[in-house]
DNA sequence: AGGGCAACCCGGACGC
DNA sequence: TGCGTCCGGGTTGCCC
């Protein structure tokens, strides 16, 4: 669930939150959400400091003092709150990562991890991921051509993470939506000036959802009014019947794939 | 290469 | 309130 706009959104407000502060405590209580024995996770992060926190695609890589690197991986229904113990959520927490008085809480990981890796492993996970839509290097020429060499649904290649990274169920029909083309086609029997406009949306809808903090359910922090503002701008994503605010159809939920997939069947062609 | 599908996992929502 | 049931959904791996 949470994609690139939540991740990038997390990223940059833990940058603010725990850079450089000497983890002094952590708790597992679920073991299958780290790769290794709980005593040894804890053995290699205590006392040790996050030195940056980086994205890549809908991972976060805490960079470590020691060399090493936590990733995180939120998969479904993931969520992270940084806190005092009175703040606490009342919610199963599978990690916990202690600052002091403050604690970074990992909530949700069913099938979500977080491992501890030396970068060499790190980069070895993440090495079949594709290009990050929102990088400067990725530019529309780019993207074209890798949509020539490419076949099939429309939204099944914008969530597969090694044709672009990044993104998920909700802003690939989001970003179908913006582009006005119905998510079910082909990208081959698309014209050229349909990929393009495919490009534009991807990025304005990535783009702006970032800016105002993904649409993340749960604050980071209590105070925190930025995490989850696009909730209530999505268009189409869970809106199943409710009114299309571009011609005032109805919007409509299919399945592709076994994948949720909501779309206007009065404004997307 | 694209597409379909099962398996992974379990908190939380929902029904009675 | 309490208990049982079921569902969601990103990713991987396997098959056609």
């Amino acid at each position: 669930m949470p994609e690139l706009p939540e991740m990038e959104n997390y990223k940059i407000l833990l940058n603010e939150l725990i850079i450089s502060r000497s983890i002094t405590s952590i708790t597992i209580n679920r073991d299958k959400s780290i790769n290794m024995p709980a005593q040894s996770f804890i053995n290699q992060l205590n006392n040790a400091s996050i030195v940056q926190v980086e994205r890549r695609a809908k991972h976060l890589l805490f960079h470590l003092s020691n060399q090493k690197v936590l990733l995180l991986h939120l998969m479904l229904g993931g969520w992270m709150f940084y806190g005092s113990e009175e703040e606490k959520p009342k919610r199963t927490i599978q990690v916990q990562l202690s600052f002091g008085a403050k604690h970074l809480y990992f909530i949700g990981l069913r099938l979500g991890y977080l491992h501890l890796l030396t970068k060499e492993e790190c980069n070895k996970m993440l090495s079949d991921l594709g290009p990050e839509p929102l990088e400067p290097q990725f530019t529309e020429e780019i993207f074209l051509n890798i949509l020539k060499e490419r076949k099939g649904t429309i939204k099944l290649k914008l969530v597969d993470q090694h044709f672009i990274s990044g993104i998920g169920n909700c802003y690939s029909d989001e970003i179908c939506y913006e582009a006005q083309i119905l998510p079910m086609r082909k990208l081959e029997k698309l014209k050229e000036t349909e990929h393009r406009k495919l490009y534009r949306s991807m990025l304005q809808t990535l783009k702006s959802a970032t800016t105002i903090g993904g649409y993340m359910e749960h604050p980071l922090y209590v105070g925190d009014k930025k995490t989850g503002s696009y909730d209530e701008r999505c268009k189409v994503y869970d809106r199943e019947g409710e009114i299309c605010p571009r011609c005032k159809n109805k919007i409509v939920l299919i399945k592709i794939s076994s994948k949720k997939c909501f779309y206007c069947p009065g404004c997307q062609f």
